[in-house]
DNA sequence: CGCCGCCCATTGAGAAAATCAATGGAAGAG
DNA sequence: CTCTTCCATTGATTTTCTCAATGGGCGGCG
């Protein structure tokens, strides 16, 4: 899935090397880090030498007595404790027993087809004891059936200045779409494409033309992604999409037929408070993990 | 600053081994990633050797021709690209010319006096360069100034469900504090120590008082922290505070006079829309980064 | 003022580890 | 069946890391 990458740029980083700085530090000196680390102190300070070296820039201050960071020490010093929690975090889990167990996931449907099917795959590669129930609703009913805690982690749709407490994994530009059979007059009420009433598009597309006043009526109305896909293609009407979820031979037709900006599209993960199982847990982060890459701002 | 911590527990990692490890299930082989690291097959192989033997677990699995990675192996896959993207960074940031500029924070002043001066020391040591404008205010006046651009970044209290669009920075609860001194008949007005009205604690405590029914009485009135904890000091009524913020001879006494529970208050980062100059960037990188280890939930 | 102790830097030798070139074995393609 | 491709293994070579010993700078203390 993931296309061939750079070589990586230049990582002259060694972990122990990190490891034994961030010890100097915590313990106030090289003689003192040398005894926690079991080395010598001729040891420890060879590899400050090195660190220094391979970066080019000196780390600590050498004032007679007292050791001090330098600007870049300090800079590198938040790093490296990060990159070594990351690491011992990495080991953790690997060290730990298999996780298992069942995770409930709610999803609108058009995610879950354009975004879910890699981020899902590659998690069940990783933990195959963790059985995934998916299932896909419109976002109220998302809510409402987590709210009776009828999911683990929901993921929903909402307006950019939604409510908090989700962590966003997702935001896109939203387009009105149709494909070229569709033959629209200037004057006539826009045909629409779109879902059934809880659905945010369908709120959104509306809206949008009450807004600027655009006459339209509904031509089609189906709950599912490929239904609408059908109609659009078929020529009965325009929709409302995310631009990597058009179909082949439609077109974004905001210009060409004058139809109104719509807000940004988006998506946010919730979990239910309190502790959770590992593998919710597990999810809710592979889920973030994996979208924050690509997700626009 | 920083309690000496324990010397690490198991750290058997290796960035370049890591590296040697994404590149193969990059590039989809041995062979095709000796190449592209510049050593021999052979040598390619060891490593995974190593990196297997070292975490005792199994990365790919060998079947015949095609290469699979393990369960395992895709869990060690998430961590290693995320160790080598921050180490990548770290080393982009530290070979970067310093930064300098002048960041403008405003926050409130009890969360600058209580989590702030470390913080910033610690960024000051890092980027000396940068000159760091820090003004305290309410909460209100701050948001009022942040639109009008006269802050890059703010700090601000807010309700556990309040508005989007900031990182939420830390989050505790507020109890009602008192010292000794204090006397409080049961059907009495409560004696209120506060910060004038725009502030934040006082409509917390005074809706939370009428939400009860209980009557109170405005008894001191402080916009500094100093001025109200020496009014509280003084006997002269009862003030709200989380609990971290108490001053010898305050004691919490929700239960003993009966008052209501408060909400938690979550302290937020927001940072001016678009893009913003390096300085303020780290800064604000460098604030979530130090408080979230020790921010509650 | 000068001695002593603490701490970090340096040096050279020895040990350990990583790399390489060459070879072997297994599995698919023709 | 043969040929090619790919990964595993082996032994020699080179590099790197570590150690013990020593040197230099600085402050404390007599």
């Amino acid at each position: 899935m993931t296309a061939t990458a750079m070589p990586a740029p230049l990582p002259p980083f060694d972990l122990d090397l990190l490891r034994t700085f961030v010890t100097i530090v915590d313990s106030g000196g090289f003689t003192r880090a040398a005894e926690r680390l079991g080395r010598t102190q001729s040891t420890i300070s060879l590899q400050i030498k090195r660190l220094e070296d391979g970066l080019g820039k000196r780390l600590f201050l050498r004032e007679g007595r007292g050791l001090d960071l330098t600007p870049d020490g300090e800079v590198l010093l938040t790093y490296a404790r990060r990159l070594l929690d990351m690491a011992g975090e990495a080991c953790a889990l690997l060290m730990e027993p298999e996780v298992g167990g069942v995770v409930r996931l709610g999803t609108p449907e058009d995610f879950a087809t354009a975004h879910l099917p890699d981020v899902l795959w590659r998690f069940s590669r990783a933990h195959p004891q963790v059985a995934l129930e998916v299932q896909c609703d419109f976002t109220v009913n998302l809510l409402d059936r987590f709210s009776r805690g009828e999911y683990d982690l929901v993921l929903c749709k909402r307006e950019p200045q939604g409510p908090a407490g989700g962590v966003k994994v997702w935001r896109e530009p939203l387009f009105w779409v149709a494909s070229d059979r569709l033959i629209l007059d200037a004057g006539a009420p826009v045909p629409l494409v779109l879902a059934p009433p809880p659905d945010i598009h369908r709120k959104r597309a509306i809206d949008a033309l009450d807004a600027r006043g655009r006459p339209w009526r509904m031509a089609y109305t189906s709950p599912s992604l490929a239904g609408i896909k059908a109609a659009v293609t078929a020529g009965l009407g325009v929709t409302i999409l995310p631009k990597d979820m058009l179909a082949p031979g439609f077109h974004i037709v905001n210009a060409e037929h004058d139809l109104p900006d719509l807000p940004d599209i988006e998506t946010a993960l919730y979990r239910q408070p309190g502790p959770l199982p590992k593998a919710v847990e597990l999810l809710a982060e592979h889920i973030i993990r994996s979208l924050e890459k690509t997700a626009a701002g």
